[in-house]
DNA sequence: TAGATTGTTAATCGATTAACAATC
DNA sequence: TAGATTGTTAATCGATTAACAATC
């Protein structure tokens, strides 16, 4: 599978399908959807819900659509989703401490979600060692390194001020770290090989405000 | 001025313009950009730059590039960003909290930053009339209709648990607001002539999961 | 003037949609 | 079998890039 460089946005999308199908309550029986249905629930079209699919492999039945819990899983593969994903969250401020706790919370609730807060950190003196959920204590920004090498930190979530996120970010990049969510409202630049994807309510706003009249 | 309708990805971008444009020092004199570096800085083609602005005029010099500071007043013109935008947060958890406190101090700080909390809303009758931050006091629900009436919200930042989401857009819509900011985790449908965008952290994290390996 | 850079058109690239044979 | 729906190819659509005349 994945023979060519399949888009960001198919990706993009076929996060949204997992969802669909996650929430699908799947009681008895084997549950079929159609590229249809799927694409009602997901906001696009049927074909697109196809094509999307087909990047990866052949997954349904004609004239019967797909087995929603087989595909449940093999997207879930697809997007590696099948493993812990340990993440990091730099900047313990209210954003950072609320999404440490949105993360972990979810953790423990839901079986199949993959994500664990494996450490958080902060610059702040008076916050070192302060547990902000059982099991998450914040580390002062100095252990970063060994931190992402023990616990094999795979996402660093960015949110610390905007004036510090770029050294945040070379910082993780240089303790071997190879994907940022970041949250700070600054581009960053990093090496190709590391990827950031983006958070930022200012520029949603900004967006919004341009459709408003 | 936008004799056509303008790509969303465009609009996106002018943002990231005005962002640049904002930060820098513009002390002395005119100065000048040119799309060679207002794109690197960016991270987009000149071309690119280029073709954006000219969706809506034109702003350049041959030879000589762009007033930094008047292309800076055009965007924020062309975004709707030169009078207050009032927005409503629906949800006041330590999500709905931060952002709250996060827009209402950068709009205290920043003299050109237009956005302003006008309200906030929680169903939980243990937070009424808690004040979050200074003039910003919690609201009961019942008194969204009202309150998007008398402080002309402009948009609504959704940050309830996903189960309540759709209720609370439904309520958002019918109350006249024809913006959204959806934080839930689930897909909203609204009438076409209101718009949503998303923030959704789990949905990047599955999106970078991907990208691993 | 000479050099630089815009605004704009044409060419390219890539993603979405339509359509239909294959087949369950 | 007949009806339904996939997987896939071709057609369409739209956005990005290249190129260059206009001009500061």
């Amino acid at each position: 599978m994945k023979r060519f460089r399949v888009p960001d946005v198919v990706i993009r999308r076929l996060v949204l399908y997992l969802r669909i199908l996650s929430e699908m309550d799947l009681g008895e029986g084997r549950v079929y959807i159609s590229s249809q249905e799927l694409g009602d629930r997901a906001g696009v079209s049927p074909a697109q819900v196809r094509k999307d699919l087909a990047s990866f492999g052949e997954f349904g039945k004609q004239g019967v659509g797909y087995d929603a819990a087989y595909l449940r899983e093999e997207i879930r593969s697809i997007l590696n989703l099948h493993r812990t994903v340990n993440v990091a969250i730099i900047g313990v401020g209210e954003l950072g401490t609320a999404l440490a706790r949105y993360v972990s919370r979810r953790a423990g609730r839901e079986r199949r979600y993959p994500f664990r807060v494996a450490a958080c950190f902060d610059s702040d003196p008076e916050k070192i060692d302060r547990v902000i959920e059982p099991g998450i204590k914040i580390r002062p920004p100095e252990e970063l390194a060994e931190t992402v090498e023990r616990e094999s930190i795979d996402i660093a979530v960015i949110t610390v001020p905007a004036a510090a996120a770029q050294a945040v970010a070379d910082q993780c990049v240089k303790a071997g770290v190879r994907a940022l969510l970041n949250f700070a409202p600054v581009k960053l630049f990093v090496p190709e090989n590391v990827r950031v994807h983006y958070s930022d309510v200012s520029l949603e706003l900004q967006q919004l405000a341009y459709y408003l009249t």
